[in-house]
Order: structure tokens, then C-alpha cells, then sequence
DNA sequence: GCCATTGCATGAATTAATTTCAAATATTCA
DNA sequence: TGAATATTTGAAATTAATTCATGCAATGGC
């Protein structure tokens, strides 16, 4: 009468992680969240979960036991979620999807491939959101789901987290600066730096790294194309900052070098925005779960650089 | 990533009641919460889940496929969490009882011994709170659960609603109150009426009935066994009011015979109060839940009249 | 051994979800 | 149709869950 899904899929989840802070980044919480929530089913049974000072992480015989009962049920619970959805009348709806970032199609088309496999019945449509201003265009309906970076508090709509990435700086395998571990905002500025074609301010290499530290790069160009941006960097052309997930297959053909930014690397996390009364629809909660699989499919494969 | 095993609890116990209010005072909810959740359900699924007009209830193939789930998991869970229970620390434990009403003996000695299968290692004790207050008592840690029917605002503590029960007046088979269908306080005036031995403010025939009419009956005698009092109601020496729990099987035997107080019958309902600290021991839940399934059993067989 | 790092815990404040209350609407059955 | 029964609804209140900001303990270089 107390334990609930959410309890099981918190230990499965540290159990796949290894860790609290891992566990809560996969769930899209904090690390205290977890940490209160496994508090309270211990103090519930009066015993412990898990072993503290382990590496690896140990499961007392009471954690073992719920995820033994996690795993005959949450794989129950999620077929038979999916088998719902089907006979729903949720099947039915429109998913117009904006997007703010170039570089996102990589990822996007994928997901929405695999997606209509299930939601034959969702009529869905992509647009860039470069000529309009997505967030207002979701806020009047005229789209349904917004991709983007930066969040902006809003009372209507809300911001779902996707997943955290990390900005690369890509260069040409012969290039000099392969030969550093981290790239300084100084190592740019004798650099050709390509980007995407969209306003300044809208690029983080320029928000937070070359701007704070007041370089300039002595050349800039732009590609459309991701594929365009690569091939130049290969041909060192330039260089180019490009978000992890696009270069994993190209580093690991090594085709092209990449160096984090700055000691801590850049990170930001890519959010779905929707309307705050649809979040709650099946197909739309089914589209944000099916991105974070593919994302999660997609980044699993890199060593992130610090 | 919706769904929790609360929905599909409550999903069977609609099935079960055949209304959301029956389901909803199984539950410990009140019906509009019911309604609240099954309309979450629906809009998450876009669908609805039951058939509204329609008498018996007939669920659509969304609620069907949700109950089969419900039906899938629901055991299993429960199994798992005896299972739990058992391995866990909270098997060990305090649970010192206090009543403060003689009748409940009926319902608690069985609870007692089936609780005590499980859960072994726990202490258990009761006293009746009669010679002491029994609230002060569970502040003070003199006790750990008081049964009660009146619950008084305290801040440390929290009342958790037992079951609902109807205080029927009993009288002999021949007696000429037996024809009538309800009871009226003006037919106690001539009668002798049977109590147990408290405080007249304590006896809710008083507070709840004869008092607001200002009516007295000719003679009061008292005794502190129930079977003795409904030993001197079978022999026609008095009447007496009593919880429909304790009459059960000597309705059933055509012992005596019971009628409801009043027109709409005097109904109360039986808490457990708790230590608030206390209320998510596995130990302290698990006899809260047996209590109430105790109860729910006995009272099942009693046609309620009114 | 010391200090930085990592991993978890904790309490207070915040935010979100659930529940109740009060009242309106629907439905059923005479 | 009208009384009785059953459900819905919106707003307020309550309760629970989550975050934020720190604290504390263990671990691993140096």
C-alpha cells in the first residue's frame, strides 16, 4: 500500500548507473530527489537498500529483492502501456515539431522515424524554427513541440529536459590544436571558426566561451549542412564547434579530432518545450520518452572528454 | 512512465464496488478524489475508462485492458511485498494497543492473532484505556496505537480511518420494538436500557440520540462483557445499543433482533490514531491493513438497514 | 598526511500533485 | 416528473515530492 512504480524504477535505474547522481540524470531528477526517495522506502522497511561505501555498487538482500519484483513487473507494465496507447483514443493527434538547433536532425529524424511506427495515426510536421519565433508560435498553437536550448520561463508552456550534451571543438586530424588536451578560447584566434548560418547570439561558442575571454576568431563561415561543416573541417578547412552527438560515427571512423572547451568542457541540455495541458497526452509523453531512448542509444557510445 | 500501481488499485476497487463511492470508502478517499484520478487516466489515455450511464458498471476495452494489467501485477506486488516485510528490520517492532471501546475486543483478539502470524517478532500488548487517557498515552510513547472513534486534532498524531460502522439498538425477539422498522427516541422512554460501564458522555446512544431529545429511559444497568449484555437482551431484561459488528452472528442465529437508531441510523467511524513518526512502519501499515480487511470481512455479511 | 574529488545525506524552501469541500450536473427509478 | 442516487467540477487546502544549498564522509592522488 505504499510502494509505487516510481519507487521501482528509481532502483532499477541506480542499479543501471551504478550511482545516485548517474541514476537521477537518467530519471531527469536530482540527486536528492533519489536520495529522499530511497530514504523513505528504507524507513518504510525499517532496513537499508544499498551499501554506502562500495564501489561497485552493492544491494543490501531487501534491494535485491524489489528490484527481483522491478524486474517481473516493469517490463509487465511497460508493454501493457504501449498496448494501451494503441487502443486509446490517444492514437489520434498532431505533433508539429520546431526546432531552434541545425544540428538536431541527426537525432530528430531517426526518432520521429521510429515513432510514427507506433503513432501512425499522429500527423507530425517539422519546420526550423530560423525564420519565426518557435516559442510564441507553440504559446498560439500553431506548433506543438519546440526543441531548444535555452528556456525561457514561461506560465503556459513547459520545458521537458531531452538530454545534456557537450559542445566539441572539431578540427582536422593533422591539426595543430589535436595536440592539446583542452582547447583555450586563445587557441581560436588564428582559426577560420565555421558555423551554422543563424545570429551570433545563438551560438554558445560566442555566448559562453570566446566572449567571456573577449577573443575573436580571425575568419568565420557558414554551412547549412552538417555534413557540409564536417567536410571542411576535415580538409581543415576550419574549425568548427559542434555538439557530441553529431560526431560520433566520425571520430570513430576517426575522420575528424575533437577537444573539449575550456577545462570544464561546454555542456547544455537540449529541452523539448510543450503547452503545459498536452504534456500529459500519451503520444506526446510516448515522443519524449522515445528521444531520450534514441539520445540515450546515440551519446551512450562516446567517452565524454572531462 | 505515467502509470502507478495507485491507479490500477483503484481501478479494481471500482470493479469490485460497482461505484465510485463504494469504491472510494474501500479506499479511504473520498469519491470526488476517484473521479479526480479516473479523469487523469482518461485524459492521459484520451479515452475514457468506464461506461457512465450504465447500471451495472461496464468498463470500455481501455479500462478492461488496465484491469487485466491491474489483475497481472497487483498479486505480485502484494506477494513480493509480505516478502519484503519478512526480510526486512521492521519485522522487529512495538505495537501496544490501547481501546477505548469495550465491543472492539470482537474484531481485535482475531486481528491480533492472525497480525501476530507474520509478524512475529513484533511486541505486541493491549490494554483498554479506560483507568487512563489513552491519547496523552501515544504522545508520551506509553503506547503506540490507540483504537478510537473520536478523533481530537493533535498535531504529533494522525488518525487512520478502520472502517465505518452503524449502532443498531438490540432488543429480544418478542419485544414490541422488534415491529417497528427504525427507532425513535421517544420509544426508549419507558425501557431499560443496557450500557457498558462509562461515562455517559462516552456513549453515543446519549450524546448522538437520546440527548438532543431530550428523553431519558426509565432504568439504565451496566455490564461490562458483551455477551452478557446481549445474554440479559435475549431474555428480554433490557435493550441495549451496540455496533452492528458484534451482532452479526447472533442476527444471523435469530438471537435477538437489531433496528437502526433513528432515520438515517447512528453511524461512526472507527480510527486508529498514531504517532505520526510512526504511520510508514511497514509493521505499524501491515496492521492497518489487516484491521481493515478483519473488518471488511465481518461486516460484509451485514445488510446494513438504512 | 593533506587536500581535492566524488558520492550521499539533510533540512528548509519550493513546487507539484493529490485530496477535500461545496456545489453543480447527470442519471436512475418510481 | 420528481426524488433519490451517482458523478463531475473548480477552487481551496492539504500533503507529498522535488530542488536548492550545504554538510559530511570516504577515496585517491600528490
Amino acid at each position: 500500500m505504499f510502494l509505487e512504480l516510481r519507487h521501482l524504477r528509481t532502483l532499477t535505474a541506480l542499479r543501471e548507473s551504478g550511482n545516485l547522481a548517474a541514476a537521477a540524470q537518467q530519471l531527469y531528477q536530482t540527486q536528492s530527489a533519489l536520495s529522499h526517495q530511497i530514504k523513505a522506502i528504507e524507513n518504510y522497511y525499517s532496513a537499508s537498500l544499498f551499501v554506502r561505501k562500495s564501489k561497485p555498487l552493492r544491494f543490501t538482500p531487501l534491494g535485491e529483492q524489489l528490484l527481483q519484483l522491478a524486474d517481473e513487473i516493469l517490463p509487465v507494465v511497460q508493454s501493457a502501456e504501449q498496448a494501451l496507447q494503441q487502443i486509446s483514443g490517444a492514437s489520434r493527434g498532431r505533433l508539429h515539431i520546431a526546432i531552434e538547433c541545425h544540428a538536431c536532425f541527426d537525432w530528430l529524424i531517426p526518432t520521429m522515424d521510429s515513432y510514427r511506427n507506433q503513432w501512425s495515426e499522429v500527423e507530425m510536421d517539422l519546420s526550423t524554427g530560423f525564420t519565426f519565433e518557435p516559442i510564441p508560435a507553440l504559446t498560439r498553437g500553431r506548433v506543438d513541440l519546440v526543441i531548444t536550448s535555452d528556456p525561457q520561463e514561461l506560465s503556459e508552456i513547459i520545458y521537458e529536459p531531452l538530454f545534456r550534451y557537450q559542445a566539441l571543438l572539431v578540427m582536422a586530424n593533422n591539426h595543430p590544436l589535436a595536440k592539446k588536451k583542452t582547447i583555450a578560447p586563445e587557441d581560436l584566434r588564428d582559426q577560420t571558426l565555421i558555423t551554422y548560418p543563424v545570429e551570433r547570439k545563438r551560438l554558445d561558442i560566442f555566448n559562453l566561451f570566446l566572449e567571456p575571454a573577449g577573443i575573436e576568431p580571425s575568419m568565420q563561415r557558414t554551412s547549412e549542412l552538417t555534413v557540409m561543416i564536417l567536410q571542411l573541417v576535415a580538409s581543415d578547412r576550419g574549425i568548427a564547434a559542434l555538439p557530441n552527438w553529431v560526431l560520433t560515427e566520425y571520430l570513430n571512423n576517426k575522420y575528424v579530432s575533437a577537444r573539449p572547451l575550456g577545462e570544464n568542457g561546454i555542456w547544455s541540455t537540449l529541452y523539448a518545450a510543450v503547452r503545459k495541458d498536452d504534456r500529459q497526452l500519451a503520444f506526446i509523453d510516448a515522443f519524449l520518452q522515445r528521444t531520450r531512448e534514441t539520445a540515450f542509444k546515440l551519446l551512450k557510445g562516446i567517452k565524454p572528454a572531462t
